[in-house]
Order: C-alpha cells, then sequence, then structure tokens
DNA sequence: GTTTGAATTAGACAGAGTCCAATTCGTAAC
DNA sequence: GTTACGAATTGGACTCTGTCTAATTCAAAC
C-alpha cells in the first residue's frame, strides 16, 4: 500500500485497536486513547484527565484511572517511572529506552534497535524476564551541582 | 591490608562517614545510617522508621525524611524508583543494576563491571549523563499473568 | 549555667491514586 | 419504542506517601 499514511490515528481507528485488544471501546475510552496515541507524549495521568476535559467535564478522574490500568494491563501503553511522585504513560510500545532531562523533566525516546546490553548475569531459576527499562538521566553541562 | 574487615559498620566509624561527607552526625542521623548499612537491603522510607523506632520511638516522620534527602544530597545513599508508589533507598553507591522481582517485589542488585552497553545515541549537545539506572522486571515463570 | 543556631518534633496539610455504592449507558430482546 | 440487564462511569470519601511549619529541644562554645 504505497503511500498509505499509518501514523494517522482517529476515533474510529482507536476503537479498531481498542477491540484488537479485548476492550470495549467506550467513548471515554476512546477519547483516553485519543490524548494519547494522537500526541507522541509521555503523559501523566491528571494530564491526560486535563486533555479530556478541555471543552467541558466528561470523565472523571476514577474512569481516568481505571482506564489507564486497563490499557496497562492489555498492554495498550507502557508505564515509564522516573519521577517518584508521577507516573507517565507512554502510547510507544515498540521496545525503546528513556532520556530523562532533570532540569526540564521532559522525558525522550531512545529507540532500542540498535542498543545491546551484555555481561547480565543469568537470571535466578524460575525467573522470566517481564521487560528491562533503561533510564539515562542527564543534564546541561553548565548546570551547578 | 590482608584480612581487614572493611564491611563491618559501627556507630563510631558511621559518624566518621557522615562527617566525611560534610553531614553533622547527630543521634538520628547515626540511626538512620546504620539501619541502612548493617543490612545491605534497600529501603522505603517507612520501613527505615519502622527499625529505628523499633525499640521505643525516637525518631519522627519528620526527620527520617529530612535525612534521607540530606544522605541522597551529599550522595551517601542512592535512590531507586521501580514502583510508583514507594521509593527505595540503597545504601551501595558503586555502579550497579537492579533485578525487580514483580511478584514479591525485591529489588536484587547486579554488578555492573561486566555490563556493557552499546549502541546508545550521542547525548544531545550541552548534556551531561548524570546516572544510568537499569531495571530488569522479573517474575516466576508459573505465574498466570 | 547561658547563649545560640542547628536539629528535631507533632501534627496539619498536599497530591496521587483507590475504593465503593449509586447512577447511567448501551445493547439486545421483545 | 420499551424493557431489562450487565458493564461502565461517577462523585466523593478515603488511604498513603511525603512536605511544611511553628514550636521545642539539643549540644557545643563560652
Amino acid at each position: 500500500m504505497p503511500g498509505m499514511v499509518s501514523t494517522q490515528f482517529t476515533r474510529d481507528n482507536l476503537a479498531d485497536k481498542l477491540r484488537a485488544h479485548g476492550i470495549n471501546p467506550t467513548h471515554q475510552r476512546i477519547e483516553i486513547a485519543f490524548a494519547l496515541f494522537s500526541r507522541h507524549e509521555h503523559l501523566s495521568a491528571d494530564q491526560v484527565m486535563a486533555i479530556v476535559n478541555e471543552r467541558h467535564s466528561e470523565t472523571s478522574k476514577a474512569t481516568v484511572y481505571n482506564t489507564l490500568n486497563l490499557f496497562l494491563e492489555k498492554k495498550l501503553i507502557r508505564e515509564v517511572i522516573v519521577d517518584p511522585n508521577k507516573v507517565f504513560y507512554d502510547p510507544n510500545t515498540e521496545p525503546h529506552y528513556h532520556l530523562y532531562d532533570l532540569q526540564s523533566g521532559r522525558l525522550t525516546d531512545i529507540d532500542a534497535s540498535d542498543v545491546r546490553v551484555t555481561g547480565l548475569p543469568a537470571l535466578p531459576s524460575g525467573m522470566v524476564t517481564e521487560g528491562m527499562d533503561i533510564i539515562i538521566r542527564v543534564r546541561p553541562s553548565d548546570a551547578a551541582h
């Protein structure tokens, strides 16, 4: 399909995406998915809530949290924990790592396809890897420390 | 110095360690340091408080938090963020990474000396690395998921 | 024993996230 | 178009981690 634009997210194809992950696509869930996928950003729960309720309040705090946890469980999104008092939700589920700017609090993706990690010890027996997070913490070089 | 036992922590040499990091060694601070360094474990703030107040209540919540943040600032300990709602404090400041057992919540050290990470992109100019965290999340292989 | 600044304290407070019982929604059957 | 019913959503109370503040205590210097 030459010329196909696969990165365009509409509410319709997000509904399909939800169904494909076994999630009943309700209004609120579609709006929350749209907030996450149409921007390519890492958002916290309260940022998601603010975006979804921009025009007029439509979605409660409980639903935002329920939905984000449902999306996590169904592996539609990922959780990134860099700040002790705020969880970020990441619509990019491709393998990738993160660069965290301590100064600005901004989080950037690092593509994982070129990254190799060697020399890790064997896992304890009976354990399987669920995932690996790599977070590189950076700051401006001129900043006093 | 053959035969030297360098891993023994007493309240006396912990006081010296605190002074060496520019920290005035008070009773409470020594007790908190002792809790962290005598065990070789990752403890959360409330675990530290429980340990320090085992016999009779001696140290307030505010002091525990103040002291842990002071230790962090003076690079006596490290912060490990794996669980969105609990920060762990790590007395091991040697370069190392972490294995996180999602089932039990237990955190284990991985020595960094054999680990090599290659293929990372260059940092944005004007940025310096402050540190790199690697967290491997594991779970028992038989666990339903 | 006084003085003085640093450290500690209790308890109120803040913010993120969870829980629960009551309501509303959407759909399928009629 | 109504009805029925399970699923989803809701507001608000609640919990938990961590911070703040004003008052008190401590310990060292004199």
